[in-house]
This record gives structure tokens, C-alpha cells and sequence, in this order.
DNA sequence: TTACCGATTACGAATTTCGTAACTCGGCTT
DNA sequence: AAGCCGAGTTACGAAATTCGTAATCGGTAA
């Protein structure tokens, strides 16, 4: 991981499309250099996956979730992953334990999965917040 | 937004690089439809950016910032977002104003980013979730 | 110096993307 | 009913990118 490598990240981060050719071109190097890079940065898990955001509905969220102490967050939260409109599930230090980062049509659709968590045994509790503004860093 | 175009999506979600052929086989139509779906996908906003999902650090955090009542968070959020190791900056509702997703190398890093919010004029308090693992929807 | 190893570069082949023109199929007008 | 329009789809050759692989380079240890 030195300077190379983290100047390829912040251009695929920004546009995971750019060719090799014109990443290469754009730190100087070669695209077999490049492709190597890339490749190894994958296998080492330092990028995780070729991805996609998107807001397919007009409202994003997160859902802050309690869950009951003799419980399996791990696998509560593995179920939560497959809930419709559901982007990431994290488990979290603090207060609640698992966060839900959401993408979904409307507010309706939001309600809808607060309600399932709720309606969820092992979850004690869930705090919802919009989020009004994303910015990427 | 049809049921065509979230089969895409699911699948660049999945995997940014798949081809735009192997999406139209695993879809059952031509590389074009899916050249040009994706292409209106990304001008209707519904594709945000092509863009990779990393982990740098060993270490994902949640910073959740309140700022003074008289301050234009929305500038605030802009300056933050420029910081090292900052992926997401939220504004949301709720208790907290703004949100600031980090991936860091160690809790020094976390470390210096709180200190830094905290050491910011506008920023009345922080807290700070870490991200114990992360399951993607 | 020599040998060696990982990283980089070079280059032709395979694959994908891209530009564009033809085609299909409802719905609409006359 | 015939004709037409337009959005979406398909077809296909050209350009660009990715990929496989072999040669080269640079630093290091013996």
C-alpha cells in the first residue's frame, strides 16, 4: 500500500470505470502496472468490491436498532441484509448495535422496514434518522 | 424503472464489471438494451457512480457530530468530506446533525478525526460508533 | 560480480465497448 | 384499415480496453 497504490484507489473510487489505460496514464505509470495493482489490492481485500450507489427512490435513512442481550446480533443482522431496500447492515459499538443504512422509494417504504425490525422478538428498540444530505469524501 | 432495469442493478451491485454482454445473457436480451438502460440509469441519477467499496484501514467508524444551532451545516459537511479517510458525510435528522462514515487505519486515525470535529468552532459535540463488521444488502 | 526475485513494461490476441443504422411493436391519426 | 410515429431493441463493424505472456528492469543477497 504506498503512494501509487492509494492515488489508484482515489481514482477508482471516484469512477470505478476508468480504463486501466487512462489510470495509468494519469499517475504514470503503465497499464500492466495498473492492472497488477488492482488485481492485488482486490485479493489482499483492501478493495472489497466493484460497485454501484444508487438511489433508486428519493429517500435514504438509517435505522439505529437495539437488540435483546442474549442475542445473536450476527446473525440478525445476516437476515436484515436480505430486506428489501436495505444497502448495509453494520454492527456497531454504542448505544444500539446494529445500523441499517436504507435506499428506499418513499417514506412509506422506510416505515415499512422499521416496522419489521420492530415486529422483530429480538429487537428491543430502533431510532430512525433521514439522511437529508450525502456527500462523498 | 422497470423490473428489466432493477435485475441490472442487482447484478452491478453485485459486481460493477461485469460486462455488459455477460449482464444481457444473464438478463435473456442484447448487450445494447443493456448498454443503453444503464446509460439512462446513470442520467436519471438512479446510478449515483460506479465506484469501489474498500478497506484501507482495519478499521471502519461512525462519527456522529452536533453542530451549533446557527451554523450552516451544509458547509460544515462539505469541509469534512475533504478530510483524510472520510468516505460519507450524512446530514441527517435527529438527534446528531451530521454523520461522518471513516475507514482509518487504527483508532489513532479515528482518534485524530474526532479531535479534529471536536477542535471545530461550530461542533458542539461527537460521538462515535464503531463499525464492528460490516454485511452488505 | 553474479544470481535471483518481484515489479514493471511490451505487445499481440481476445473481448468489450461504442457508434450507428435497421428493425419491431404499440398506440395514434386520418 | 392503412399509415405513421417514437421508444425501445437489435445487429454489426470499428475502436478501445482487457488479458496472457514473455522480456526487461532494479534492488538485494551471496
Amino acid at each position: 500500500m504506498d503512494e501509487l497504490d492509494r492515488r489508484i484507489l482515489d481514482i477508482l473510487r471516484r469512477d470505478a470505470r476508468t480504463p486501466n489505460t487512462e489510470i495509468a496514464a494519469e499517475v504514470g505509470t503503465s497499464e500492466g502496472t495498473v492492472r497488477n495493482r488492482v488485481e492485488r489490492l482486490v485479493e489482499e481485500g483492501v478493495i472489497e468490491r466493484f460497485t454501484i450507489s444508487t438511489r433508486t427512490g428519493n429517500l435514504k435513512a438509517m435505522i439505529e436498532v437495539t437488540v435483546a442481550v442474549d442475542v445473536d446480533t450476527h446473525s440478525v443482522s445476516e437476515r436484515m441484509a436480505d430486506w428489501k431496500d436495505v444497502d448495509f447492515v453494520w454492527q456497531v459499538s454504542g448505544e444500539e448495535d446494529i445500523v441499517l443504512v436504507v435506499d428506499a422509494a418513499d417514506t412509506r417504504a422506510v416505515n415499512e422496514l422499521i416496522t419489521r425490525a420492530r415486529e422483530h422478538d429480538d429487537v428491543k428498540s430502533t431510532k430512525t434518522r433521514l439522511i437529508l444530505d450525502e456527500r462523498l469524501g
